[in-house]
Parts: structure tokens; C-alpha cells; sequence
DNA sequence: CTACAACATTTGTATGTACAAATATAAGGG
DNA sequence: CCCTTATATTTGTACATACAAATGTTGTAG
């Protein structure tokens, strides 16, 4: 549907502003099918983001920093993020020996199943998104959103 | 910058991902700056949002529904941020006469001037941001999320 | 009329998030 | 070494948001 159509605006806007719209909407839409293919897993999508990020350092431990910096959407209290994922025991933290004002954060065995009954899921949700639109469009399209964040 | 070398993933990901990715973090971006522009004028961007939404019914008053429904980001407590503009002045709420259960809520003449102060501002923000862009490459994004919330 | 379902909004409450200040540690200059 | 500054994380607090239940109102079937 059109951007301002679903919006029900009568009085047409630049393409700009129809460009930022139509960019935010549509990143609620697919933010919320993903926290809807997520609530049975009882996660959230800013947690379920953090626990890739510590599976993608691949047995290496992270720090707060580094996590923080890799997280699509900042947050400016990952310590009380990761708190919640501690207690439901998918990642455990120690206080980094080299250097005691770092924390090392692991994804833990239970995070890991975790995670491999989570990924066809997702895979599912990001494919039935993007599929319809055409592999070229797909690539065009990851190019100018790049060129918008320069 | 690519979307991951932003996140600084080794691991290279379906495009679909990416795609998904993108979206979030572009519109996480664009919403950023457009919340530092309104810095000045203390309002958020969802204030902001119901405010034009109310300038847009020219007169006529709108009612909780109304808003909730021409909202980008629907939100599902709409009374208690119309609460925050009525008592800032930037607009007034009474009940309907014709149907109680419902309520008419207008801007107010402040909330006008408001906007006219932060119109200009804002439209800079969608310019700088889309004219990274060609005029062509910003009509085929826009099908194209169009498209992708079909 | 009256009872009951539907509707529009509001309120209670638990949880999430932002921002700044506090804590703890490390590193560097004199 | 001691003092200052920088770094990494945590905590306090105020505010925002989600979700469900409550309120008040209307429409309608009997």
C-alpha cells in the first residue's frame, strides 16, 4: 500500500518526506513481525540481536562496548540488556582478568540451542519480507539505504 | 557505509538479512535526526507526529482513533501523549457532543506556530537526507517499501 | 424499557529506556 | 609513587511504553 494511503494524508507531501515516512514505516513493520515470530521464544528483538552478536564472536568472549557498538538499534543500557539474559542463563559474565573495568560476555550452550531453534524462524520471516520484491531490487535497494546513511 | 561493516559482521549474510538490516538501521538513523532537530522545540518525534496529523485535518477536529490509525509509529497509548500537548497548550480535547465515548481534539492556535517555527527546520532533515540520492533512485525506493509491506 | 454486547477512551501497573551521575579501574605525567 | 585524566561499566531516577482491565457510553434485540 501506498505511503499515504496508509497514512491518509490528503494533502501530498515532497517525495522526501514520503521517503523518510515510507522508510520508518516500513522498518516498524518488519520490527514487529520479527517480536511477533520471537514471542514464543519469550526474547526480545533488541535481545535476540545481542545473542547473534555473541554468537558471532565464535567462542570469543565480548565486552559491553563491542556489543554495543554492533547492536542495530543502540541502546544506552545494555548492561541491564544482558542482565536479562544472564538470569534466563543464554550468556554468562565475568569480569575480564586483563582488564578489570571490562566484563567478558559469552553466549552460553543454552543460548546456543537457543538459537538454532530460533534461526529457521527468522530466516522464514526475512525471506517471506524481502522475496517480494526481485534479487536486483533487493541489491539496488541495500545500496541506496547505504548511500542515505553517508 | 556498507550495513555490515556498520554492524561489523565477518560473517557474510543473505541479502535478505541485509535488506532487513538496512531498513532498521537507516530508519533508527533518520529518526535520530530528526528527534536532534526537535531538541530545541522540546517535543518528541510521536508529539510531533499528532501534531502535523492535527494540522493536517484543517479544522475539523480528530478524534483518539483518527489519530492512532494516521500514526507512522502506532503507539498503544495515545491518550497520555495527546495529555502531554494539551498541557503544553499545543492542543485542547473535548468530549464529542454527538457521541460521548468520543473525544474532539484540535490544535490549538500555539500548536500552529509552533509548527511553522519547526517546518523549515525538519524539511532540511528530509532534504539533506534524500537528496543523497537521485530524484529516480528515491521514486523506486518508495515502490519498492511499498511494495515490501505488501 | 431493559439487558447485553460493542465501542472509544482512560487508567493501573509492570516493564523498558534514556540520561546523568557514580563507581571502579587503568594509564600517563611529573 | 601520587595525582589527574581517561575508560568501562553500573546504578539512580525520571520518563515512556505495552498490555490488560476498567469506565463510561451507545446501539440493539427481545
Amino acid at each position: 500500500m501506498k505511503i499515504e494511503e496508509l497514512l491518509k494524508t490528503k494533502d501530498k507531501m515532497p517525495e522526501s518526506r514520503k521517503l523518510v515516512l515510507n522508510i520508518i514505516v516500513t522498518a516498524n513493520y518488519i520490527t514487529d513481525k520479527i517480536a511477533e515470530a520471537l514471542k514464543p521464544f519469550a526474547i526480545s528483538n533488541q535481545q535476540f540481536n545481542v545473542l547473534r552478536i555473541l554468537r558471532g564472536q565464535k567462542g570469543k568472549p565480548a565486552n559491553l562496548s563491542t556489543i554495543q557498538e554492533r547492536m542495530v538499534s543502540k541502546m544506552s543500557n545494555t548492561t541491564r540488556l544482558v542482565d536479562k539474559l544472564v538470569d534466563k542463563n543464554y550468556c554468562e559474565r565475568i569480569v575480564c582478568p586483563s582488564n578489570r573495568r571490562k566484563v567478558e560476555i559469552r553466549i552460553t550452550k543454552d543460548g546456543l540451542e537457543l538459537l538454532q531453534k530460533i534461526d529457521p524462524v527468522i530466516d522464514k520471516v526475512e525471506n517471506d519480507f524481502a522475496n517480494k520484491i526481485s534479487e536486483k531490487e533487493i541489491l539496488s535497494l541495500n545500496t541506496n539505504l547505504n548511500e542515505l546513511r553517508s
